[in-house]
DNA sequence: CAAAGTGTAACTATAATAGTTACAAAAGGG
DNA sequence: CCCTTTTGTAACTATTATAGTTACACTTTG
């Protein structure tokens, strides 16, 4: 596969350790997710360093490490994004720097890059984990 | 390569139409962007179905089909997105319905998704190729 | 110390993207 | 009316970010 799920992986794995508070397996939460243990491993390690879970070896002790009300998508966004996944736009890599248009192409296009990028961040920063695991436990009751 | 470009070149394609009006074949643009001709005639084509550029085969008629005052940097996008493109964060496919957490995820982080999609689409149609010219001209002026 | 689980390296597989070649069709100039 | 230039597009290859997988040493808990 090659589109970016990190994401909302992460915000996956978020919500089980809100909902199921010590059961937490990188391979039970890979079965909800219906992924790879090692992918939640990794994506639970950058949410570990970011200061979002916590966790222990040899026991399923995945927990989130604020309360979920805290913790913003902004944060987990920024906690699962590569270098290459940071920018949504990726500016064309060489333009010719001897022509006019080129030489000044990604000056003139900077501003409205960094405005989008900032738009993202600051309308997941209204939503947290918190909000998700409301609607997740709204759909488990309407079953 | 596979970071996604085409917003950035396809800027670059409406502002050098902007700036060398009747000089604009796809090998002259596709070597101000350092790519290639067909890469250019490839955006060309969807940035002519959205209506804003004008397009003669024979010469290298390529044109701005409306001022660059009205042209915003969200039509841009929109012209050039595709299904896969079309949404900055890819919903991981198919978690398992059976889990409740699986079940439901999808419907809860749906609108904060969405709310990061509209963002960025507002942010960018407060900017217009008119803008870009102007700040690519400053650039050139400059030297 | 045994069982369960994590951390991580190393590799493969997938898929979206750009790059390239080739050529028929269109337009305009002489 | 033909010749040149250029576009439109198909078909293919190359690249690369990503996820998936296997394997195993290490850690924690009971």
């Amino acid at each position: 596969m090659s589109a970016n799920t990190r994401f909302p992986v992460a915000i996956h794995i978020l919500a089980f350790a809100a909902i199921y508070p010590g059961q937490c397996s990188s391979e039970r939460i890979a079965e909800s997710a219906n992924t790879n243990p090692v992918v939640i491993r990794r994506l639970n390690g950058q949410l570990k360093k970011a200061g979002l879970l916590r966790i222990r070896n040899g026991a399923a002790g995945t927990e989130l490490a604020r309360p979920p009300e805290e913790i913003t998508l902004k944060e987990v966004y920024s906690a699962v994004k590569t270098k290459e996944s940071s920018h949504l736009f990726s500016t064309h890599q060489r333009p010719n720097p001897d022509c006019p248009v080129g030489g000044n192409i990604l000056g003139a296009i900077r501003e409205p890059l960094d405005a989008a990028q900032e738009a993202v961040e600051l309308a997941l920063d209204k939503y947290t984990i918190a909000g998700v695991v409301e609607i997740i436990r709204k759909g488990i009751k309407e079953r």
